[in-house]
DNA sequence: CAGGTGACTAAAG
DNA sequence: GCTTTAGCCACCT
């Protein structure tokens, strides 16, 4: 499993339940996040490519902030899309373009 | 070895 | 429509 996040391209990003599905427990999505916060290898296994269902991660786990996430996923080339609400929100309502970015095996 | 945990996800209230 | 409950199963202690 640790294997298949690691497998996730640069400038794509996998939902936890694609991660799960591809680690062979479509259902366990929830362990997905467990794995990783155990982080058996830190550095190594990244994190920040692995976003909810709709697009975001987790705030206040992952790296450090919602900013931080959204500069390093924009650096790899991941597209993001602001709120829908015309009011920005800041770091927050962002998501990534999961059907731009979602990892596709 | 056995038990407990969990960054989720989907459905029901 | 939004909030809360239920289920899942490999990894960690």
């Amino acid at each position: 499993m640790y294997a298949v996040v690691r497998r996730i391209p640069r400038g794509t990003v996998a939902t936890y339940g694609q991660v799960a599905a591809l680690a062979g427990a479509p259902r366990n999505a929830r362990f997905v996040g467990f794995a990783l916060h155990a982080n058996p290898e830190p550095g190594v296994i990244p994190c920040h490519r692995v976003v909810f269902r709709d697009g975001s991660l987790a705030p206040g786990f992952a790296f450090g902030g919602p900013e931080r996430q959204r500069t390093l996923l924009e650096e790899e080339g991941v597209v993001f899309v602001p709120p829908a609400d015309g009011v920005n929100a800041g770091a927050g309502g962002w998501r990534v373009d999961l059907e731009r970015c979602l990892w596709r095996a």
